[in-house]
RNA sequence: GGGCGAAUGGCGGAACUGGUAGACGCGUUGGACUCAAAAUCCAAUAGUAGCAAUACUGUGAGAGUUCGAUUCUCUCUUUGCCCA
C-alpha cells in the first residue's frame, strides 16, 4: 500500500483552495456571520512556532463555523510599520519598504502552507499609503472632534542617538543601542484624549462576558479608578502662593501629615527657576526614566522650599514643603501630602530628612499606643492620635469620615480619579503613518486638507542621521496649504495607532473614500472570536476599544463600541535551553542526545548543558523553525501537534518526539482509512448492528463542544480513541453501519486535519459540499448504565444495568452482586443514596 | 509589596453541575518480526503488599463542610503572570 504523500497531497488541496477561492467571504447578509480574527503578524520575515499556534488554534475554529454555515471572515494582514525594518534597513543599508515586502511575500508563503483557511483578498498591510491614508483621515477627524490634542510631555531621550526611547528600549536607566544614560526630555507631542473614555472603558469590561476575567482584571488594574479626595492645603510662606491641590486616596491619614511633595514640573517650581540649588535638583530628577517602575525604584529625594502647608484637620500643624522626584506631574494634580506611617514612599523619605513620622493607624490586634517602628504600616486597621477619626475602621469608614469632615469646612472634596493617561503618539521614527498636519511660519496647526491625504513617506531615504529621519527631509516637509508653504510635522504615529482599526478594515478592504463601509461593518462587527498572545491583554485591546468610542463619538450611525465580543489569549510554546561551556546559548538544531538527558555539541562533541524550558526566543536560540518542520511532517501534522499536548491558553512545550508522534498518527489513519474504504466496497453488511452510530452520536457531541470550549487537545485525544476504536473494530463492524458514519467521522476530523480529509473525503463522499454534522438524539440514549456502588462513600464494585431502573429494582439487583453481599455481610446499613443512573452509597457501620 | 491564577503518575495532561481519579499522548519495560538494527505490531505501566484474586494508600501540605471532595470553604507552602 503506498505511503500518505503529505507534500503532493498538501500541495493539492492548497492549490484547489486557492483556485476556488474557497474562503472567500461575501456579503450575504442572509446568513449568520461569524468574524474570526487572530492578531496580524509583524513581517519579521519567518514565521515562528508561536504564530503556528495561533493560526492553527483560529483555522480550527473558522472552519469549524464554516461547516455550520455561517458566513465566515477569516481575514489576515501585516502590522508593518515599525522598529525593525528601520534597525534592519539601518544595519543592511536596505529600503524599509523593500525589506518589509520580502519578508510579507516570504511569510505569506509560509502561512499558506500551513493550510490556513484565509480569505487572502482582503489582506492589507498598515504601512501601504492606501491603509494609513485613511488612518490620516482618522486622525483629523478625531482632531475635529477634540480628541486629538498636542501638548509638552516627558520622553526618555538619548543623547548619544539623539533620540526618543520607548520604555522597553530603556534597559537599566540606559540606551539600549548606545548604552547611554537616558535622560528626561521635554518635547512637544500629539495625544489622543484616551482618557476621556475611562469611565466608559472600564464599564465596558462588564459587558465582555467572553473574555478571559484575568485580561478584563488587567484592564481594570491599568485604567485604576480610584476614589479619594481632592484637598486644598492653604500654604503660609514668603511666595505669593495660597493654595496647593493635591489628590488622595487616603484622606482619612490627615493627622499623621508630614509633608507635601511636589512634582518639579508643579507650576509652582517656575519660582525657583532662577535658584541654582533647585536647578541642580531638577537635572538630577530628569536622570531617573519616566517609568514608574524606575521612579519607584530610584532614590528618593527632595529639595526643601521654605513654604509651609497648613494641615487641614488642625491648622496648628503646619508642615514643610518639598519637591520631591517620585511625584509625577500627570496623576492627580502633581502633589501628593506624606504620611511617612502609613506610605512606604513616604516612609522612606520621611527617614531621610527626619521628618516627623506619627502613627495613626493600628492593627486590628494592638493597643492604642502602637507606634511604625523600621517600617510603615500599610494594612487594614483602626485609627488613633486622629481625634474624631479614633477608633474608626481604615479604609472604609475613616475615609468617608475624614471626606464629610473636609467637605463641610470647604477644605476638600470627594474625587474619583484614574490611573489611565492619554496616549501619547507621537514617535520620532522614519517606519510609520506620518501625522497629518503642518505648521505656518508662525508656528501654528495647520490640518492638511484631505484632498491632499495620504502624505506619503518619503522613500530611499538616509536613515543613517542622528535624530529624527524626516527631520532631515527638507523637500518633503515643505507642503503648500492654502498659498501658503507649511512645514509637515516629522513625527510618525505610534504603530499601536496602526492595528486599532485593522479589524474596521478588513470588513471593507477596498473603500477608496473612508476606512470602511458603514454597511459592511453593521454587518461584520464585532469581532466573534479575537483570537492571540496574552502580551496584548493591555495596550493593543485597551486602544482598539478606544478607537472604536472615538470613532463613535458625536456619531449616531456607528455600532456599539466594543470590537472583539470574544477573546482568547494563547500560551506561549517554550522549549529546553541550551548552553555550551562558554555560557553562549546553543540552538537545538546543534546538539544531541541518546538518552534524552544529557545533551551533546553537535559540532565538538562537547557536553552542553539544559536549561529551564522557557518560550521560544530568537536570544536564548531556542527556536524551531516552522518551514523545517512542514517540510519534514507536512502542515496537517504540525497543526496536529500544536493542538496535542497542552490546553491553547497554557503553553506548550514543543517536543520532538510528540511531533513525530503526530507524523505517525497522519501515516497510521491514511492505512485504516484505505482499509475502511475496501471495506465499504465490498458492500456485505445488511446494518444489522448500529454500533458505530452511537460511537459517532457522541463524538459528534463531545468534538462540537470541545470545540466550542477551545479544548483542542482533548479533541486531539478523542481522535486518537477513535482511530483506536476503529482500528480495532474495523473487521467486526457492520459495513452500512460504516458507510453511513465514516464520512460523518472525517467531517469531524476536517477542521485540524483539512488535507489529508479532504484526500479521504474523495474517496468516500460524492457531493463537494460537506457540513457539520448533527447528532441525533436516539442514538445518544444509553439502554444501559454503569452503576457505581460505595460503601461509605468509597468505591467497591461497578454494575451493568437497564436505565432508569426503580430504585427498589436497583437495589435488590445490586445486593445480589457478590462482592458487595459480601462487604454488607454481619454489617447493619443506616441508610443508602442513589444517584439516579450513578451511583449507589451504603453507609454501614 | 499589591492583584490574579496554578499545583493530579517518570513527563504533557483528562475528569460534565460535588458522584468510577489518571482518558489520550510521550517515555519506560517486556514480547513478536529481523542475522541485527530501525520502523511496525502486541502487552504492561500511580504507589505499597501479594504468585494471584485482591487489599490499602493516593490529586502540593494541614484543617473544615458532606453519605461522598481533584472539584466547595479556611490556613499555609511552592510557583507563574500582570502591576509596582
Amino acid at each position: 500500500m503506498e505511503r500518505y504523500n503529505f507534500k503532493k497531497v498538501e500541495k493539492k488541496w492548497q492549490e484547489f483552495w486557492d483556485k476556488n477561492k474557497s474562503f472567500k467571504s461575501n456579503l450575504d447578509k442572509t446568513k449568520k456571520k461569524f468574524y474570526c480574527l487572530e492578531m496580524f503578524p509583524y513581517p519579521s520575515g519567518k514565521i515562528h512556532m508561536g504564530h503556528v499556534r495561533n493560526y492553527t488554534i483560529g483555522d480550527v475554529l473558522a472552519r469549524f463555523k464554516k461547516l455550520q454555515n455561517f458566513n465566515v471572515l477569516h481575514p489576515m494582514g501585516w502590522d508593518s510599520f515599525g522598529m525593525p525594518a528601520e534597525n534592519a534597513a539601518r544595519e543592511n543599508n536596505l529600503d524599509p519598504k523593500i525589506w518589509t515586502e520580502k519578508n510579507i511575500s516570504n511569510m505569506k508563503t509560509q502561512l499558506k502552507r500551513l493550510g490556513l483557511s484565509i480569505d487572502w483578498d482582503r489582506e492589507i498591510s498598515t504601512c501601504s499609503p492606501t491603509y494609513y491614508k485613511h488612518q490620516q483621515l482618522f486622525f483629523l477627524e478625531l482632531f475635529e472632534k477634540g480628541l486629538v490634542y498636542r501638548k509638552e510631555n516627558y520622553v526618555n531621550w538619548d543623547p548619544i542617538d539623539q533620540t526618543v526611547l520607548a520604555n522597553e528600549q530603556v534597559i537599566d536607566g540606559k540606551g539600549w543601542r548606545s548604552g547611554a544614560q537616558v535622560e528626561r526630555k521635554k518635547l512637544n507631542q500629539w495625544f489622543f484624549n484616551i482618557s476621556k473614555f475611562s469611565e466608559e472603558l472600564l464599564n465596558g469590561l462588564n459587558v465582555l462576558t467572553e473574555w478571559p476575567n484575568k485580561v478584563k482584571t488587567m484592564q481594570k488594574n491599568w485604567i485604576g479608578k480610584s476614589f479619594g479626595c481632592e484637598i486644598d492645603f492653604k500654604i503660609e510662606g514668603d511666595l505669593p502662593v495660597k493654595n496647593i491641590k493635591c489628590f488622595t486616596t487616603r484622606p482619612d491619614t490627615l493627622f499623621g501629615f508630614s509633608f507635601l511633595a511636589l512634582s518639579v514640573d508643579h507650576p509652582l517650581s517656575k519660582h525657583f527657576e532662577k535658584n541654582s540649588e533647585f536647578k541642580i535638583f531638577k537635572d538630577k530628577c530628569s536622570k531617573t526614566g519616566t517609568t514608574e517602575e524606575s521612579i519607584a525604584q530610584a532614590e528618593k529625594i527632595g529639595f526643601k522650599t521654605n513654604l509651609q502647608a497648613i494641615n487641614p484637620m488642625d491648622p496648628k500643624i503646619k508642615v514643610p514643603v518639598y519637591f520631591a522626584n517620585f511625584v509625577l506631574m500627570d496623576y492627580g494634580f502633581g502633589a501628593v501630602f506624606g504620611c511617612p506611617a502609613h506610605d512606604t514612599r513616604d516612609f522612606e523619605f520621611a527617614k531621610k530628612y527626619k521628618l516627623d513620622i506619627k502613627t495613626v493607624v493600628k492593627p486590628k490586634d494592638k493597643s492604642d499606643d502602637f507606634q511604625v517602628q523600621n517600617e510603615a504600616f500599610v494594612e487594614d486597621g483602626f485609627m488613633i492620635n486622629s481625634s474624631f477619626l479614633n477608633g474608626l475602621k481604615t479604609p472604609g469608614e475613616a475615609i468617608e469620615k475624614s471626606i464629610e469632615y473636609l467637605t463641610k469646612n470647604k477644605m476638600g472634596e470627594k474625587k474619583i480619579n484614574f490611573r489611565l493617561k492619554d496616549w501619547g503618539i507621537s514617535r520620532q521614527r522614519y517606519w510609520g503613518c506620518p501625522i497629518p498636519i503642518a505648521y505656518d511660519k508662525n508656528g501654528n496647526i495647520i490640518k492638511v486638507p484631505k484632498e491632499k491625504l495620504p502624505i506619503k513617506l518619503p522613500e530611499k531615504i538616509n536613515l543613517n542621521t542622528k535624530g529624527n529621519p524626516l527631520d532631515h527631509q527638507k523637500k518633503w516637509k515643505e507642503i503648500s496649504i492654502n498659498g501658503e508653504i507649511c512645514t509637515l510635522d516629522t513625527d510618525t504615529l505610534d504603530t499601536f495607532v496602526d492595528s486599532s482599526w485593522y479589524f474596521l478594515r478588513f470588513c471593507s478592504p477596498e473603500n477608496n473614500d473612508y476606512g470602511f463601509d458603514i454597511d459592511d461593518i453593521k454587518y461584520w462587527m464585532p469581532v466573534d472570536q479575537y483570537i492571540g498572545g496574552v502580551e496584548h491583554a493591555i495596550l493593543h485591546l485597551l486602544y482598539s476599544r478606544f478607537f472604536m468610542h472615538a470613532l463613535g463619538y458625536k456619531n449616531q450611525d456607528f455600532i456599539s463600541p466594543e470590537p472583539f465580543q470574544g477573546l482568547f489569549t494563547q500560551g506561549m510554546v517554550c522549549h529546553e535551553t541550551y548552553k555550551d561551556e562558554n555560557n553562549k546559548w546553543v540552538s537545538p538544531d546543534e546538539v544531541y542526545s541518546e538518552d534524552g538527558k544529557e545533551f551533546f555539541s553537535i559540532k565538538d562533541k562537547k557536553k552542553v548543558s539544559v536549561g529551564p524550558s522557557e518560550s521560544m526566543s530568537k536570544s536564548k536560540k531556542n527556536t524551531i523553525d516552522p518551514e523545517k518542520i512542514i517540510s519534514q511532517y507536512g502542515a496537517d501534522a504540525v497543526r496536529f501537534f500544536i493542538l496535542s499536548d497542552s490546553p491553547p491558553e497554557k503553553d506548550i512545550q514543543w517536543s520532538e518526539q510528540g511531533m513525530a508522534a503526530s507524523y505517525k498518527f497522519i501515516q497510521k489513519f491514511w492505512i485504516l482509512h484505505k482499509k475502511i474504504v475496501q471495506k465499504i466496497k465490498n458492500k456485505k453488511g445488511k446494518n444489522e448492528n448500529d454500533g458505530l452510530t452511537i460511537y459517532t452520536n457522541k463524538l459528534i457531541e463531545k468534538f462540537t463542544s470541545s470545540i466550542e470550549k477551545f479544548n483542542m487537545n482533548v479533541l486531539i485525544a478523542y481522535l486518537h480513541e477513535t482511530y483506536n476504536f476503529l482500528n480495532k473494530e474495523v473487521e467486526n463492524l457492520d459495513t452500512k453501519d460504516l458507510e453511513k458514519n465514516y464520512s460523518n467521522i472525517l467531517i469531524l476530523m476536517f477542521p485540524i486535519l483539512p488535507h489529508l480529509v479532504s484526500e479521504c473525503l474523495e474517496d468516500v463522499k460524492k457531493e463537494n459540499v460537506i457540513s457539520w454534522p448533527l447528532a441525533q438524539k436516539e442514538f445518544l440514549e444509553e439502554k444501559y448504565v454503569n452503576i457505581v456502588i460505595q460503601i461509605n462513600g468509597k468505591k467497591k464494585s461497578l454494575i451493568k444495568i437497564e436505565k432508569n431502573l426503580d430504585d427498589k429494582v436497583l437495589l435488590e439487583n445490586v445486593k445480589k452482586d457478590t462482592k458487595i453481599s459480601n462487604f454488607l455481610e454481619n454489617k447493619s446499613i443506616f441508610k443508602h443514596i442513589i444517584v439516579k443512573n450513578k451511583l449507589i452509597n451504603f453507609i454501614v457501620k
